[in-house]
DNA sequence: CGTCCTATTGATCCTGGTCAATAGGTGTGG
DNA sequence: CCACACCTATTGACCAGGATCAATAGGACG
């Protein structure tokens, strides 16, 4: 059977045509540089649920996006304990953290089928010669993971702040997409995200329902809506300011 | 009076002789480009203790390392409660987390008399066009500082492990610089630890006396000693690897 | 349809936070 | 140089949030 000489699905994965090329790479670029970007990335890397798109230790080739799909980032602990850092979501890029040993520090699992994009990063390096913005782009990315790890190693919070707190940046990623702030889904169970943010699995169950009985969110089949964003977002300030006191010397000197 | 042409106090404050050039940006450069080094590094920074180097939402101007003293690194929630997000000692980078924002995330306290050098980003930036190795030294800067702190993000971790794993942390700081791994001083206070660690700060100073009770540290002064890496690094360990039950699933598949 | 894994709910226990009182340190001014 | 004030560290008593244990229900998959 005859098939026409370039398919939808074999144009989604030029950079030019991705649905998410603002959140990526490409954006700002012109036309021309695009096309040389996408020399560079392989775009047609399919992973399965359960599978491992690169595991702790193996050599770094490049990093990657999520084009679909999801991913947790699994670090093994010489105990053999698994600990989640991280979920990817599509629009994340991951990866660059094996820049310094040339040896991804924690494993990619997808949670679900899943399609990325890898990027050659000593290629990219070479490009980024020539398109002096790429340069600039990579040290952005990379300076905004740092301050993400950075303030996400918070530790204090209850239970509920984390979770909640969780259930915001998931939202915000959602809404950086163009969906709703206000609806997603969950790829991950429960048991995840109790490894990922330090909690037993039934704290994480128990506080969605409580989370649902006071209407705060609703939740059903791995799709959470978040109902009143106000009061979630004042529920994560910790310890309301602590105002009881006001000591003196609360600003610096 | 007459001053000598060059007083060894003006040659420390040159990388080429600078104590710590095995551990920063000069190392592996030949004499003439850490002379080209030194020409964009301001070193002649002393903060107060209690003065801030920078402060939160200020404009990014470079990045530093500290030359001698210490610092916390101290973010400021909008409900005005501060949180320690790391600690930095000589031989440490830091505030390459501004580059994305071009605003310092947080403030830079010093916890002593304390000198830091200032690089230059921009002139960095362009000596690294000269200078290849250069642009790699920053490139794993950064992804060491963001799998830096995405390991660290891992919550779980009794208050005992917590202290444990700060105590070693410092301590494979103070043998990266080449003093004793065994025996370093601690200069903040255990309200800066507890804060730094989500503890309470009776939970810090009832660990301190717990640790040295069982013969695993002496602590006098500020001053730790540990005694016993070994016992220490095994109750770092989280659950000693639960071998209670082994399930067949425990691998990735 | 049966097996196995995940989610939910209840009961109990323990780590670590909070409150409180005291001792030790540091710095300032008389 | 000492006295006082204030801040930090230590120790004890108590309490609560969340972990653990246990039992059951719901889902996924062969």
């Amino acid at each position: 059977m005859s098939v026409p000489p370039l398919s939808l699905q074999q144009l989604k994965l030029k950079c030019q045509h991705c649905s998410l090329k603002s959140l990526c790479i490409p954006v700002g670029l012109p036309a021309a540089d695009i096309r040389l970007l996408e020399k560079i990335v392989n775009s047609q890397i399919t992973i399965h649920k359960g599978k491992a798109l690169f595991s702790q230790d193996q050599a770094f080739q490049g990093f990657y996006t999520v084009r679909s799909g999801a991913f947790k980032y699994v670090y093994q602990t010489p105990t053999s304990q698994d600990q989640i850092l991280a979920f990817y979501l599509p629009g994340d890029f991951f990866g660059l953290d094996a820049l310094h040993t040339e040896k991804h520090p924690a494993t990619a699992i997808a949670l679900q089928e899943s399609s990325v994009c890898q990027v050659d990063f000593d290629q990219l390096l070479k490009l980024s010669h020539q398109i002096p913005s790429l340069q600039r782009f990579i040290l952005n990315l990379m300076s905004e993971q740092t301050c993400e790890s950075l303030t996400m190693a918070l530790p204090n919070q209850t239970a509920e702040q984390r979770m909640i707190g969780f259930l915001l940046q998931l939202s915000e990623h959602s809404e950086r997409r163009g969906y709703s702030s206000k609806q997603f889904s969950l790829p991950m169970q429960n048991k995840e995200i109790a490894n990922h943010l330090g909690l037993a699995v039934e704290t994480v169950s128990r506080t969605f329902t409580d989370l649902a009985q006071h209407n705060l969110i609703d939740i059903s089949q791995k799709t959470v809506t978040l109902l009143d964003l106000e009061t979630l977002r004042a529920r994560t300030r910790l310890n309301q300011a602590s105002s009881k006191k006001a000591p003196p010397n609360n600003r610096f000197s």
